[in-house]
DNA sequence: TTGTAAGCGTTATCAC
DNA sequence: GTGATAACGCTTACAA
């Protein structure tokens, strides 16, 4: 038995396989009365043209990939929204592959990407210690990639990011303005482009209030909330800061964590300021001050910039949008808390 | 010029297409060697057979549509983690469609996605109330559905569900042995399955308790912060709770912004209890009693079953699945609390 | 404005 | 074990 098709659409109308397919277009040529008979027809049917076959003969998929470390975050999930919105506005698919942060688990899903399944892809990178050739090799196939947040270094491409070396001095400076000098600065991964930047304002800011001299108060904490809960357990205990700077929101989590099980109080004994793309930050106990990415303006941003690379294929569009984080004081941060 | 492609690669081997197509496959009766000396010169040149060729040679996809209301909020992402997670270990790739909870763009995606696009759909219904026409038509296309959390009751699928009738129940129970008397219950959809299961446990317990005989105490919000800010405004002016059970996250945290911003005290004035899946439920002021749904495993079971339909097509899935959600007893439904 | 026919890159069938 | 060939469903020159 024949599936459903453009020729058998044809064949009912008794016109041919072309007429069928060009009511499917805009500016095809076609009788306005012939291309209504289509796809009236169609409409009752229900058929729509197959997107195998046509993305075969036209080379191009109208789909884009999206790949990041994790999905069920703040921060990514609302990148992703913002990706999705404008993707879906104009039309393309979005293909979501997740990493776990794990760099071989990216170089596999791009490797396999790039077979034409996509017309382009929006990264957030998982890990910088790998060779990045798989990259590379995009290029070759002329798939534009897209990246946001967490960026290769030894890639040229379009990159959405955000001024975190400074947002993160300045909020280093703000602990140290709200009465700290002993400030811990907690990090997943150094070696990965946004983690090296933030320690680095930290460290800056650290050193020109002659408040450290080297990395030893900076902390290598996991991803894990067990693993963080004792590292920074332990980096209490050693270090007694009376401040911590967390890179990552997970790391803020467990803190307040800690600091409830072991009667801690913020912000009188110990002051908290992290990254973190958390809406109910303010209706926390106490409500912590933030350093807030705007995640769903750099998934705009990134997606409006991967379908222009897509659209002009010709112009060089290898630039660095650098969009500004927020520092919003809250609780945490605050100099002293009459109770 | 031609492109990278099997017939490019048969060529620079001296062996025939047929036999390069035969070296990306498990049992395809090639010689060991001529087999690897293929998939050697493949990996050389970073190749992988056309994703949309093969497609439509084979009549598969090997990718599945993931359809929800929304991506950016902790169950959804949970759950799209938990059905990520199972479709990539089974070389599925993942198509997401968010519909902002129209069903309108749901009746629409699902309509393109009817073109032998996906070999599945796993989908979280967004609208009762239209005609649902076009998931009947994906039967006739043999292409196989499975819902999660929010269902259509006339469409016949796999589903997987939580006891939202009981949990709901039960919570309205923990209020009233708290102490409350006047509990309002908070929905944003009563149409909706989940909204009106919910909605029912709750009416069923204030009515074993005479409490209520009609539904003057449920109150219908939006999905807009500032909207049911100011519905919850009103219904604590009007109807002056002692108790408010939220069917949804979002509006616990509109309850909780309205009580900071008007001083009542949660949970000495006014006692909160919600559907959430807030990890960091605990950490609130005053922590949030929940009741959470398992969003990952709903993921993880959706994805399973799904590909259980797919692999055996002729076998009857079509099983509701009952997962059980959990109330975790927190500060804000605590009876007396000394402050 | 419409029809004819070639071809997109694969895989399945059949013969060798 | 391997090769030739047709076919998957569609789009697009080109011809009419």
């Amino acid at each position: 038995m024949d599936q459903l098709g453009i020729k058998k659409l044809a064949a009912m109308l008794k016109v041919s396989k072309s007429t069928v397919s060009r009511a499917f277009f805009e500016n095809s040529g076609i009788k306005e009365e012939t291309k209504q008979r289509v796809l009236s027809l169609a409409a009752e049917l229900s058929f729509t043209p197959s997107f195998y076959g046509s993305n075969l003969r036209r080379k191009n998929s109208n789909t884009i990939a999206v790949v990041v470390p994790e999905i069920s975050n703040n921060f990514f999930s609302q990148a992703i929204k913002g990706i999705e919105e404008i993707l879906s506005k104009h039309n393309y698919n979005v293909l979501i592959y997740v990493t776990d942060s794990d760099g071989l688990k990216e170089a596999d899903f791009i490797s396999t990407i790039n077979s034409g399944k996509v017309d382009g892809i929006i990264m957030s990178a998982s890990a910088e210690e790998y060779n990045h050739e798989y990259i590379s090799n995009l290029k070759r196939s002329k798939i534009p990639v897209v990246f946001f947040d967490r960026v290769y270094d030894d890639i040229e491409a379009p990159k959405v990011i955000t001024n975190d070396y400074d947002i993160s001095f300045d909020a280093t400076e703000l602990l140290i303005k709200a009465g700290c000098t002993k400030i811990v600065f907690l990090v997943v991964n150094k070696a990965i482009s946004i983690g090296n930047s933030r320690m680095c304002g930290y460290l800056d800011a650290m050193k020109k209030h002659q408040l450290i001299q080297d990395e030893s108060c900076v902390i290598d904490c996991s991803n894990d909330f067990q693993k963080n809960y004792s590292i920074i357990g332990n980096c209490l205990d050693n270090l007694k800061p009376d401040g911590i700077f967390c890179s990552i929101e997970r790391l803020a989590i467990a803190t307040y964590h800690l600091c409830i099980d072991r009667n801690i109080n913020i912000p009188n004994d110990l002051k908290v300021i992290s990254f973190s793309s958390l809406e109910i930050a303010p209706l926390l106990n106490p409500a912590l001050s933030t350093i807030t990415q705007p995640a769903l303006e750099m998934g705009l941003k990134a997606a409006s910039l991967l379908i222009k690379c897509i659209r002009e294929p010709g112009i060089n569009n290898v630039v660095t949008n650098v969009l500004e984080s927020k520092i919003i004081e809250r609780e945490s941060t605050r100099q002293r808390v009459i109770k």
